[in-house]
DNA sequence: AAGCTAACCGAACGAACGTTAGTTAGGCAA
DNA sequence: TTGCCTAACTAACGTTCGTTCGGTTAGCTT
């Protein structure tokens, strides 16, 4: 077992509720796999091919370029975590202490079940031309927003006070990004440990130690 | 200017006390900058050749292939950032709180001064072979040992309480690393502003909020 | 049985890749 | 001048890349 492997996962998951059958669906998961372990422009499409169980050319019965399997895949990912956060955070109560709660543990939740396919969506995501990423950032960017909303309101209410709420959002996204690239069931933390701490770091990042903010400056 | 960069900077810095001169650090400087902005793979030998104001063959009468300038590019960032933290740590004093402030600051500080450096030496160091990358994976090593350490002070003082002290330094040393990736001087907050910011996050989120964890259970 | 469709494959295309061999130009000691 | 060294160059090597094209199968419909 090497010591720089680029994440801990071994095995890549899909979405159990993809509509791809077949081949098709086999295409994604491989390719899901290799760009996760070696990179978009390091893993070939005869390594897809190969590790699907299909010839190369097969491949382009099902997606039209390399490109568009990993605009799919970033797609997914994408659309999933959003997908997983927003219905948690609508899922919690009206204090912004509880959704905080629910966004980070169903974001490290998602990087935790499916740590290739965020590793993907993540890291390799800048390879695409605009016209196929757009989507893709956009997701990105509805799941920024509803972090920066919360704490907002939680700042308007008292329970949060950070110097710059944008740089809490970068601070808390990005803690829970890394995750993806460690965790591993074989870890020692389970998932559920994971969450539950980055659920609470998030929450002291944003409460103030004297626990009530509105008696400090914020910009 | 495309939204899908993979870094928000655009010039490579280079260490200024590189022992390296006229071609060869050229060729580096370029290697930087092209590996950070489009990845190893994609990034071609008669790119960086073109870049650094050179033809391809003369890259290889400084570095034997380009797996080696990766590895040179790597090398370098991480004895920068370990050097960073270390000298920042030493300096401050003894109660754990400053030196979680210094480290925060400090490798903040590296990310948001070397950039490109910073996303290269951490983002395409699983290319290298082992025998490349052992040196490497060392000096990280130390880095999040040194900060673990800090932290196991912080707890056995009471100044610090966290439910698993290594997931606190997977959060902070995950946060901290992808700051290289949005910052840049035009964004509106300053490199002060984000090494403060930071080392405050790092803070409160290894201190109870109660503020003496003493008296709450631990791990 | 004939015909259609979707899936798949073998073979090959031109382009780009990392790398190497051999050559040239300039500076310096003898 | 001669000989040597360094640093850069030109040209090309063999390989692999993403992709395409023509043809073959399997399964269903009529």
């Amino acid at each position: 077992m090497p010591i720089n492997r680029r994440l801990a996962a071994t095995t890549a998951r899909l979405l159990p509720g993809s509509k791809q059958t077949g081949s098709s669906r086999r295409v994604l998961e491989a390719a899901i796999k290799l760009f996760a372990e070696h990179g978009y422009a390091s893993a070939s499409v005869r390594d897809i091919a190969a590790a699907a169980g299909v010839k190369p050319a097969t491949i382009y019965a099902h997606y039209p370029s390399k490109e568009h399997i990993l605009a799919e895949v970033c797609r997914i990912g994408h659309e999933e975590q959003y997908r997983g956060v927003r219905s948690a955070v609508l899922g919690s109560g009206a204090d912004p202490r509880d959704q905080i709660v629910a966004y980070v543990s169903a974001h490290v939740g998602f990087h935790t079940t499916y740590p290739m396919l965020a590793v993907v969506s993540n890291s390799e995501l800048h390879v695409l031309r605009e016209e196929l990423s757009a989507t893709t950032f956009l997701l990105r960017r509805q799941s920024e927003d509803l972090m920066q909303e919360i704490i907002t309101r939680g700042m308007q209410g008292g329970q949060f006070h950070v110097p710059d709420r944008w740089l809490a959002v970068a601070a808390i996204g990005g803690m829970g990004l890394r995750v993806a690239y460690w965790f591993s069931p074989e870890h020692g933390l389970t998932a559920g440990q994971v969450a539950d701490g980055y659920a609470e770091f998030a929450l002291r990042l944003l409460a103030a130690r004297d626990g009530h903010g509105k008696h400090t400056a914020a910009t």
